[in-house]
DNA sequence: CATGATCCATACGTAAATGTATAAAGACCT
DNA sequence: AGGTCTTTATACATTTACGTATGGATCATG
């Protein structure tokens, strides 16, 4: 098959994917960090190549024909796989070795971070990635961690913070729990069931009690100070506790309570010190921490 | 991110896609259409982007390095996805339009033609297809087709005929029939079983014969002209049939007989007439029928 | 309605990548 | 062993593609 020579340049592929993405030549050139005619001339050029036109000129904006339209698709994915090149390139380079050590909640740590430490040691087989699950955010001053995942930002301004995500969690309850006491369906409610606490029992009745939800102290039957240990409490039916809802979707046997209506969200911040910028092992980790995260 | 800054140049991937695919710098050059000095140098500034060896120069000959094999499944996906830019852009083509008359068996046409109609009409949105379903090799130059899938090489001179595949088959029965019959184990076995005739049981009869299977034309208990009825009468337990592998498989209450011992083979020609070099409408059907044949 | 900003296309000089030519070196065959 | 046919890498001339500058056109804004 003589497909090599109606195979279009991969350079003007490229530069038709940045400008169906971005919406715009001038953009596209600025994204490729190149110049709006170069950009114009490859689109140009790509058309001439296919015998199609891929974009509609009408006034100073440019609009995707059907044409377009349709091998958009194949060019993302090609644009998908030139970034896995680069990632798996980054990993695959010789100074991307030795150990990397991520901190993060125990919560985090066991139902997160596996799978991210899984794609990690497959793209840099010969980095060490050691996982501490603490809630001690002093660990990577101590530097006792190379990377710290936190749910608020750092006080020390020594340290490289990047807030990645506002997570979302609920209320959750075993569906059993709910069963035999029944649903709760207003705030108040709320005062009337047990409660599993994460952590100090009064620190969290405060929390609480600042979302309006008026309850006592009193209401915690059962806490524990490691998270897991408190999800496992409420999954055995002992109350109602809040979970991050990507931890909770795990859980089928877990209901949220008042789900539209009650809802909490807490920053999720990478943490990291300033050796991100001389240690390509750190940076690697960090930059696909912070992709994992932001698209989990 | 910036990623856009650690991207590597699409033309070095495509570079050293080619130059992993061919074995050497030369081989994807000429592939290219380019020059080998090209290739060298591009592989060299892709080695250098990345900061990874990707080949190990050991001799004249080039081996991919642990991280060149590493990114070449991804490299790979790109130069898969281009095909399918190309392909797609072919099918968009104004020219594309109309119809395109495709004879095959009766079988082909139903067990194989279907899926390829499919992804044909998603390709070319404006081409219609039309399926005939005919042993007559005649259609062609009758000009009642313009592409015809046949199991052998066509005479007339004018006809552009490419040999796709080998295909191959075994004879099947339907598991309820060897249960109750038994199992032959040899080829005299066959000839106390009964059979059903695809068209004319003499010249049936003949070409089983010629295979040195020691079988008399009263053996054939059924037949059909049409291929779907007598493979269904195969199916209904009323003897053994020849059939493609590939049809067969997509009938798990089928069983071969004698499965390493007895087989055949026949080939799979794609004809047209000499329009193909000038429609390309045609050429389009033409190549992506090939490609489908090779990869069913 | 006019002004400014933004975008695309074209022209021109320049820089970068390509092709040609050539040398060195390994594989294969006699 | 020697010759031939590969291969890859380098040097130089040329072509190609790029960036800068500019004009025309459209849309937003005062």
């Amino acid at each position: 098959m003589d497909h090599a020579k109606t195979t279009p340049d991969w350079t003007h592929l490229r530069a038709f994917l940045s400008t169906a993405e971005t919406g715009s030549l001038s953009a596209a050139a600025r994204a490729l960090c190149l110049t709006q005619p170069t950009l114009s001339r490859q689109v140009a050029a790509l058309e001439d190549q296919l015998g199609v036109m891929l974009f509609e000129r009408v006034g100073r904006r440019l609009d995707l024909t059907d044409a377009g339209r349709e091998l958009l698709p194949h060019a993302r994915d090609m644009g998908l796989a030139a970034e896995r090149v680069a990632l798996s390139a980054s990993g695959q380079r010789s100074e991307i070795s030795g150990q990397v050590r991520i901190t993060a909640s125990d919560i985090t740590a066991a139902m997160f971070l596996p799978s991210v430490v899984a794609t990690l040691r497959k793209i840099a087989p010969q980095l060490t990635i050691d996982v501490i699950a603490s809630n001690d955010i002093q660990d990577l001053m101590r530097r006792e961690a190379d990377i710290a995942i936190r749910h608020q930002r750092p006080d020390q301004p020594d340290l490289v913070a990047r807030l990645v995500l506002d997570a979302v969690g609920h209320f959750y309850a075993a569906k059993s729990y709910l069963d035999k006491r029944g649903r709760p369906t207003s705030r108040a409610d709320l005062a009337s069931h047990d409660w599993v606490s994460f952590g100090d029992a009064n620190r969290m009745a405060e929390y609480l009690v600042a979302m309006d939800i008026p309850l006592t102290v009193d209401v915690f039957k059962s806490s524990s100070e490691n998270g897991l240990v408190s999800w496992e409490l409420a999954r055995a039916g002992l109350g109602i506790c809040p979970m991050d809802d990507y931890v909770a979707a795990s859980a089928p046997d877990m209901e949220a309570v008042m789900h539209d209506d009650l809802h909490v969200t807490f920053p999720i911040w990478l943490v990291t010190h300033r050796e991100i910028h001389t240690s390509p092992r750190i940076r690697l980790v960090y930059d696909l921490l912070a992709e994992a995260i932001a698209a989990r």
